[in-house]
RNA sequence: CAGGGUGUAGCUCAGCUUGGUAGAGCGUGUGGUUUGGGUCCACAAGGUCGCAGGUUCGAAUCCUGUCACCCUGACCA
């Protein structure tokens, strides 16, 4: 269950002690005594504590008492049948198992299975935060609006930004995320380095208005996150930037492998929220909704969006060279613009395609006047996918969009039929090819490479496409831009500009960048956290500048760090469950123990649950007693369904033998019977392990 | 935002084509029965058929509009 981390960042401080190996339930009883029970309480509920007794319960204490609640006391609506809605299993299970229910898109109450679930995170996440350096504190989820304004994330952020009029009709915000208001706050307290580092977080509730809310509790409109912000005078060295970033990547560590689990943690590209670092914590699991690529090797692991490719072999006659497979000939096909339907009308392989994906570059009014109107043709093979992020790297140019078609088309471009012929004779194209497209000579087969692209007029698309003698100039002249030069080209105005490197989304297979011998492979996952450096963005926006030790004012240097709470716990479901329902974690599971009175009237099975559940509440552990006046059947299911961890069953056979029957969830079989002197142990030892 | 789908009892769904007293299963309540993997029997409660217009003597059903929710894509710190 276990994931170790697949990279480490400079790890210059051992993680803190304690971190990993403390398990609240057990660790905290097997050290410190338990209290007494003033009285034998016959039920979970227990007599009312006197004054006396109130008074002196010591207010510092580390000895967690476990809770017994009894199933008819909360509310666990449990269905047969999950609502038509929900598909994906995180969804289907958390309803069917009475953790939460729908309230609107992307909106849900969260009832007591969940928010203890959700309250045992929490304590990870604070317990992991505090032993890294960072203090909690709370701010508002509701903002005036002028702060996002201030920003310009009203813009970036566009219609995911929750908009509330008040009475008086100003604008607020439901926010987000917290960058602004945190920025604001550190503004009007601190101005002196000498308070610096800082690293505060809070758990909130959140809020964007997703373009579709989806997967139930994976992709909501109000969701609740732990946000953290660091604040630094410098990156490196003591205080700096770094060394925070580094201990939140080994809180974050410790805190999903408390939470029992399987996760990667990934290198990522930082987004809209800027910044120039960052790792992804992804729960591996085959739904998710990412992909993920390993080097298995050197440890390596990064997302689709940022994965590099290592070096892959250069043609042996060199990029574009190589006699064309035959005369070019043009072939008609009517409403296949993608390459899947070209393909099967040409009974030809995606591999034999080239894609040309236009960008339009976002051009200043000084650029417009300097180049025109501007393009980027970024081409790659039939099969394999532009990748935005390396076409800006490559490019050296940040601020690009996909081209608008209509307006392609007015610019003489056959959207849908483009070859990379396009871009010959045009002025202020940049051509960016992929170094598998960028071939002309077939290595593994010792032919000439064989072509099929766009045709650049609608419907018709061309065979035998030879870079060399299609394009019209000397493509061979193209300067080949290995990995670690990206950026360094920029976009140059003229006639045509022509580069090679790494534009596509990197695949299963594709060698890895950190180990010439390793080969990447892919896997899906679940993004449940994400660390930034975020450098200035914010800082420098919002006028957060302080007096370093020479005077000097410098815009403070700031991280941020999020994990989405609400969506941990259902990853957590997508990743453990079984057709019979969810499997906990033993350290997010809402209750620890779950005990069944076969006939809870009967008052030998009865005596038994209640003595059991405090037995087991004075070592720490968390009891549910199905009191429900149910038949066996149902309350099986129901225990099978909300996953927790362990599962006692007393009923009148067992317990004239003396004992009961211990059921690991997820275990095969029937269970074991067990002495009930050894019950408490054999429990103990199960959740331990 | 584009494409597709669905709104009828707490949940799953039938009824709509061809307009005429609103149905089933599960769940719920009561009584009995049963008690180690969703017992069995009986009785009962529960629905302005998403909403608003329209057509009609009469609309869950036909027409128009609208809202909500889901799926695929676009989008997504």
């Amino acid at each position: 269950m276990r994931a170790k981390p697949l990279t480490t960042p400079r790890l210059t401080r051992p993680a803190p002690g304690g971190c990993l190996h403390s398990r609240p339930w057990a660790g905290a009883a097997s050290e410190i005594p338990a209290r007494p029970l003033a009285v034998a309480a016959p039920l979970c509920l227990g007599p009312m504590a006197t004054p006396s007794e109130l008074t002196t319960r010591p207010a510092i204490s580390s000895h967690r008492r476990g809770v017994v609640h009894r199933w008819t006391q909360t509310l666990i609506p449990t269905t047969r049948e999950a609502p038509n809605d929900a598909e994906v299993p995180s969804h289907v299970l958390l309803h069917r198992a009475g953790f939460i229910r729908q309230v609107g898109a992307g909106i849900y109450d969260y009832l007591p299975l969940a928010w203890r679930t959700l309250r045992k995170l929490e304590d990870i996440i604070r317990e992991e935060l505090d032993a890294a350096g960072a203090s909690e504190l709370l701010m508002p989820a509701l903002e005036p609006f002028e702060l996002f304004a201030g920003t310009k994330r009203d813009e970036t952020y566009g219609d995911n930004l929750f908009r509330v009029k008040d009475r008086k009709g100003r604008m607020n915000a439901l926010a987000p995320t917290h960058e602004e208001v945190i920025t604001q706050l550190m503004i009007g307290c601190v101005n002196s380095y000498k308070q610096l580092p800082l690293n505060l977080y809070q758990i909130q509730t959140k809020f964007r208005d997703e373009a579709r809310p989806r997967a139930g509790l994976l992709r909501c409109r109000e969701f609740i996150m732990k946000d953290a912000y660091s604040f630094h005078m410098n990156v490196e060295g003591v205080g700096g930037l770094n060394d925070t970033y580094d201990a939140m990547y080994r809180a974050y560590t410790n805190i999903f492998t408390r939470c029992g689990l399987d996760f990667s943690a990934v290198e990522a590209e930082s987004g809209p929220i800027g910044g120039s670092a960052s790792h992804e914590f992804m729960v591996n699991c085959v739904s998710g909704e990412d992909t993920v690529l390993k080097c298995p090797i050197s440890g390596y692991a990064a997302n689709v969006e940022k994965c590099e490719i290592g070096a892959r072999p250069t043609p042996s006659k060199g990029y574009f060279v190589g006699e064309p497979s035959g005369p070019l000939e043009e072939i008609h096909t009517p409403d296949c613009p993608g390459i899947d339907d070209v393909c099967k009308l040409l009974k030809v392989k995606p591999q034999h395609m080239l894609k040309s994906v236009l960008f339009k570059v976002k051009s200043t009014p000084e650029q417009l006047a300097k180049f025109g109107e501007e393009y980027i043709l970024a081409v790659v093979r039939g099969d394999h996918d532009v990748n935005e992020g390396k076409v800006k790297a490559l490019s050296g140019c940040t601020d690009i969009e996909l081209a608008d078609p209509a307006e392609a088309i007015k610019k003489g471009y056959a959207i849908g039929f483009v070859s990379p012929r396009a871009a010959v004779g045009k002025k202020g194209v940049l051509m960016l090819v992929d170094r598998d497209a960028a071939i002309a000579f077939d290595d593994t087969s010792n032919k000439p490479k064989f072509w099929v692209t766009g045709g650049d007029k609608k419907d018709y698309h061309v065979k035998h496409f030879n870079w060399h003698r299609d394009l019209g100039k000397d493509a061979t002249l193209a300067t080949p831009h290995a990995p670690e030069t990206h950026g360094s080209g920029g976009l140059k105005g003229g006639d045509q500009y022509l580069m090679v490197g790494d534009v596509r989304n990197a695949l299963e297979g594709d060698p890895s960048p950190r180990d010439a011998s390793a080969k990447l492979v892919t896997g899906r996952g679940i993004e449940v956290g994400h660390i930034f450096k975020l450098g200035t963005k914010y800082s420098e926006a919002m006028g957060l500048s302080i007096m370093d030790d020479k005077q000097q004012k410098r815009p403070v240097i700031m991280g941020c760090y999020g994990i989405g709470v609400s969506r941990t716990m259902a990853a957590c479901v997508e990743m453990s469950h079984d057709t019979d329902g969810i499997i906990w974690p033993v350290a997010l599971s809402p209750y620890h123990v779950v005990i069944t009175p076969i006939k809870h009237d009967d008052p030998a099975q009865r005596d038994a649950t209640h003595k059991l559940a405090h037995e087991l509440s004075a070592q720490g552990v968390d009891v549910l007693i199905d009191d429900r006046d149910e038949r066996p059947g149902p309350k099986f299911k129901d225990a099978d369904l909300i996953g927790v961890p362990v599962r006692i069953t007393f009923g009148e056979k067992s317990l004239a033998e003396g004992a009961a029957e211990f059921k690991r969830r997820g275990a095969a079989g029937k269970g074991e019977n067990i002495k009930l002197p050894d019950l408490v142990d054999k429990i103990m030892s199960a959740l331990a392990s």
